[in-house]
DNA sequence: CCTTTTTTAATTGTCGACAATTTAATGAGG
DNA sequence: CCTCATTAAATTGTCGACAATTAAAAAAGG
């Protein structure tokens, strides 16, 4: 089960191609963190030109996955509990918004399927005991469609084709897993019960939470590796 | 008083200079909602070369005021009644947040600066009685400042480098103005009351409020221009 | 030995040309 | 006359090279 974003899709031309190689490696640390891009090198280690690697690399800006400055120079962002509180706060305002509004705009359809999408993760969960990228790629299939159900461009490609993958930076430069699993699981439940009852006002209460207790559980990891540095 | 966004304090490279002179042209209307774009036609235009210009085209289409398909080229936005629900429901709820960020977060002299620039706005405003120009000015810079004393570098980015080109997009190419504008006036009023009082839940309302009466005020104009068409 | 200036190297931004793909035009067939 | 296939034109994507700017290294001065 790979953990492919809606943009992924189809990786037409070879610039796609090349933002999606550097953005998996910058999400997975393969690419450090705050370390300085260098065009000429990051051209020759993915075989194209500098044109498309610009522009790869224009598409990772939007993403907050990297910085530039004009005549300068790109680097990759640096992860601080700064940062993740600002990305968490945005979070629990707009996946709140696409509850409300996929409690309107869902089509029963949609919520069927969603719902038998998280039994088949529960006991692909059980079976997989301990395995974080199975449930990373559970949890986020499952907030991708809610936020796809909003029906609401602009709030579908700033979650999913930005935020997203800096959201998925945090968990997986931080290894999350840990005992917080069968939790969300539940809460994924109830959030999805709410919306099949078009409750929306409860849906988005739901989810500022569910979203606020993920955040705290980073803040905890972050925390701890301070305090061992 | 030029309406200049944060990112257009200094436009450094021949790719800014570009970015800015069609993103006017666009919001402005001088390059038409829904037309296709030639790159050659706009690198000769702009007297710079397509590299440049592909990289402004790029830029555009994160404002979502152009829309791009691969190997087949991109086109201007269209105006939509639909689109324009989706960007303000966005607004409603991402400057909702930074007020109540604002509250906590701004210190008093921003505050003051602020009070002092509605006033100074109200004046020029009844001096040029029904220049819209000024008016919209005189409103974003208002929202501005609130949206960057919430100091989340995401929600800044979000509002005032992204969605901000498309919300003047709609204002100008609809004509708002109106009588709207003084309650617009009495709204801020009591916002940056409600901010300077540290009561982030009472001006995180006065927002929501404020722009859902101003969604409503061009949705009228929407609903008028499609019934005379 | 440290600071400042000059020189060097490297990196970024821009350009023009070519290759690949798509759109428009042309022609053949029904 | 319309539809489909083929060809031609135009547009987009990519490449390599040059110009401009910035960062690093070396040299001069205190």
């Amino acid at each position: 089960m790979q953990i492919v974003s809606p943009l992924e899709r189809s990786a037409i031309t070879s610039s796609d191609r090349v933002l999606f190689e550097i953005q998996r490696a910058i999400v997975e640390g393969n690419i450090v963190a705050g370390s300085k891009i260098s065009e000429p090198g990051l051209a020759r280690r993915f075989n194209v030109s500098r044109a498309p690697l610009r522009e790869a690399l224009a598409r990772l800006e939007r993403c907050h996955l990297i910085e530039r400055i004009p005549n300068a120079g790109a680097r990759v962002v640096t992860l601080s509990p700064e940062g993740l509180v600002a990305l968490y706060q945005l979070r629990e305002e707009l996946e709140g918004l696409a509850c409300r509004l996929a409690a309107e705009q869902m089509p029963d359809s949609e919520i069927d399927e969603l719902r038998q999408l998280l039994d088949k993760h529960l006991e692909t969960q059980r079976v997989r005991e301990g395995e974080s990228y199975y449930q990373e790629a559970g949890d986020l299939d499952f907030h991708y469609r809610i936020i796809l159900g909003s029906k609401n461009q602009y709030l579908i490609n700033m979650l999913c084709d930005q935020l997203y993958y800096l959201v998925r930076m945090y968990r997986v430069q931080m290894g999350m897993n840990g005992p917080r699993v069968s939790r969300a699981f539940d809460e994924h439940k109830a959030i999805i019960n709410a919306i099949a009852n078009r409750d929306g006002e409860l849906a988005d209460l739901l989810m500022r939470r569910h979203i606020g207790a993920s955040r705290k559980n980073i803040e905890s990891r972050l925390q701890t590796e301070k305090e061992t540095s």
